[in-house]
This record gives C-alpha cells, sequence and structure tokens, in this order.
DNA sequence: TAGATTGTTAATCGATTAACAATC
DNA sequence: TAGATTGTTAATCGATTAACAATC
C-alpha cells in the first residue's frame, strides 16, 4: 500500500524481470522463455520490456545485458540509493543485514536503536542531513513510529518504508510504503480458505 | 506475488479495514470517515463493505462491531490457522515473534531449523500432517528453499509464504505467495527517484 | 423538513489479453 | 523459404470514479 503515489502494475515486475536475467548464463532471451519462467503471459513482458528498452530480434530474443543495463536506468539503481534503519529489532536485524538490497545498489549506511551497539536515535536527524539520506526504513514499536517519522521528514527524507502497523502522517511529497506482514499472510489465507471450500474440504 | 490464483484488489483491503475497525471507540463509523483514515476513497470503501456485509444506515454510518465480525466471516478469521515456519534466521525469528497474527486468529504452531533449539526439519513432513497444519513459511537460505517446498507440499501444506528469492515449482493446487523485501523496497526508490527528476533535484 | 450518509447505475480509466501483421 | 519471435492494434476485462437517487 503505497501513499501520495499513483500506482503502476508494471513497475512491479521490472525487479522480478532483473532478479531473473541475471541468473540467465545465455547471451539473449525470449520474451517467451522470461515470461514461462516468471509465470507471466508472453504478451505482457513483451509490452513491459518495450516501455524500457529497446527491441527485441525476431526468432533471437533480446540481448540480456542490454536489458539489464536498461532496467537498472529506469528504475534509477545506477546510482547508490543509501537508506538509514531506525528499529533494531528482529525485523530491523533482519532487513540490516540482507543481502538482497545490493543487487539494487540499496546501502543501509546507518542503523539507529536506543539497545545495543546501535546509533543513538538522538543523532537521527542530524545523520540524515549530513549525509543527504533520503530513504528511511522504520522498524520500531507502533507507539514510537510517529515521532520517528517526523524526525526523518523534517531532516529530508521523502521515502519511507513503514513496517509499524500505523498509518503514517505525512507531508504529500513524503512518500510512505506500508508493509504489513500480518496483512499479507491473512490475504494469502485468505484465498487458500476459498480454495477448501470450493473443493469442499 | 501470488501464484495460481486471481488478484481480487479488495481483498487486500479487507484486512486494512479490519485494523482500522478495531481502533475505533465509538459505536458507529461512516464510510468517509473510514476511507478519510485509510486515504482511500469513499465510494470504494462503501463498495468494499457492501459485498461483504449489510447495509449501513443513512446518516448514521456503519455498526463498528458488525462490520468487524462479517469481515471476519468473509475472511475466515474466525477458526484458527495454523502454520509452520521453516528457517529461523533473522527473519525467521522476526515472524516467529511478531505479535501481529494473533488478531487474524493465526498461530505459528511450530519453527523448524537445524541449528538451535528450534525442532528438527527432518520431522517437518510428519509434524504438518500429523496436526493437519495446511500453511507453511519458508524464511530458508534460496539453496533450500525448493526441498522444504517439496516437502510441505508432499504432506498436505497447501499455501506457502515464501521468502527466499527463488520462484518455488508447485502443483497447480498450492498456492504460493512471493515476498521479496528487495523487490518491495526497489519500487519505493523507483517512485522517489520520478518524485526527484519531478522536482528537478 | 433539511442534510448527511447511504447504495447503485453509468462513465471512465487502466491493465491485460487476443489477434495479427512484421521481421529476421 | 518457413518458422519462431517480435511489436502493435483492437477487444476484453476489471477496478475505480463520478453522478445521482434513496433513506433515515
Amino acid at each position: 500500500m503505497l501513499q501520495n503515489c499513483i500506482h503502476e502494475a508494471f513497475i512491479e515486475r521490472l525487479p522480478l524481470y532483473l532478479s531473473k536475467l541475471t541468473t540467465y548464463k545465455e547471451n539473449y532471451v525470449s520474451s517467451t522463455r522470461l515470461a514461462a519462467d516468471l509465470s507471466l503471459g508472453d504478451v505482457q513482458v513483451r509490452k513491459d520490456l518495450a516501455k524500457v528498452s529497446k527491441a527485441g530480434k525476431p526468432k533471437v530474443g533480446f540481448l540480456v545485458e542490454d536489458l539489464i543495463r536498461d532496467i537498472n536506468d529506469y528504475m534509477g539503481f545506477n546510482d547508490q540509493t543509501k537508506a538509514v534503519i531506525v528499529g533494531m529489532g528482529k525485523i530491523g536485524q533482519a532487513l540490516y543485514l540482507y543481502p538482497g538490497f545490493k543487487s539494487f545498489n540499496i546501502h543501509i549506511v546507518k542503523a539507529f536503536d536506543i539497545n545495543g551497539s546501535y546509533e543513538n536515535p538522538n543523532g537521527l536527524g542530524q545523520y540524515c542531513q549530513n549525509h543527504d539520506v533520503h530513504v528511511g526504513i522504520i522498524t520500531v514499536p507502533k507507539d514510537h513510529a510517529q515521532a520517528i517519522c517526523d524526525v526523518l521528514v523534517h531532516h529530508g527524507v521523502k521515502a519511507i518504508w513503514n513496517f509499524a502497523p500505523v498509518r503514517l502522517d505525512v507531508p504529500s511529497h513524503v512518500l510512505v510504503q506500508n508493509e504489513n506482514l500480518a496483512h499479507s499472510l491473512s490475504v494469502l489465507i485468505k484465498h487458500h480458505n476459498d480454495r477448501r471450500y470450493h473443493h469442499g474440504l
């Protein structure tokens, strides 16, 4: 659920393409192949690729390295993105240690928490300002989320990835992506329940 | 990205309504109010509620407790859902300890890992079968994900929440919800990049 | 009653899919 | 050439929004 932003479905498939493309050893890949590997429609894949890259070659497909380069260009992953994370509970630690961000050139430059060996949150705003950090990850308990958010926004952060189960109040120039893991799982379970009923169990 | 399933957008808003509704102290709430609190359109909220609940009262709104009950009914959250989790790294631990599942009547009944004080994965299949567990959460390293998935599927698991960055191969009666945190953040950053460009920074 | 809120019908919008022509 | 794959146009589908009538 992304606040303050228009939802464009195809953008969410680009990281998917990117991840899959890096696994190919061949020089060329057809849209049919890529589609099958991702359980998507081949026309959809072709349309998506047409939006961000040059034409493929009939009978051959697309040059893998060109696609990777063009998707990275389009998404803006050539420039490194710096992010800070606040709240080093289990989720915070998991994200901080997660190696998967690297492939999108995302770097979590500093971790803040009142406990442990992390940076003290008192220095959060100053740090973001001094280091031109525009992305913040909020993994604090929900009662502290708005306060942390305010600090981030006040010191130049423009995009917030929020794991706290609260709706953050932000000015319209700030993007908030709410990540609610319980909601995600509950939706999966709903679909699962529907099938059980359907198949008469 | 949910495999083997039709995507119905409004279902993803129901947990959102549910979470918000439980925070109201008043007996009644208007769709306008609920919409505003969630940054949604009021007509959209009314349409969604009409699909799962009885009519509201003009000038008054909807009875909060009825809405909560009806959404829970519709989603199937009255019956407890049992789940197992496999792979107790940081993400696994975070999910295992996360209190937010309780409100959807989701219970992670057992945690498996080769290390630590968790259940040995050798017993995973047997456990699922004996305890009628139909939901599995995969948080193992990506090289082990398919093997774990196979065990789950072979022993009756019908819905899999997959945090490993691989596409799992499953029969068509099994639902797979792929959760790729790096992809989520990368999409947020793309939108953020678009705005920077737009505003000329 | 007047007014706030509801539910519904029609219009719009966007995304996906189907059909097909173009190309190497 | 024949055939695989491409790109595009038109049709379909579904979701959202706008307009408005109904209700307490």
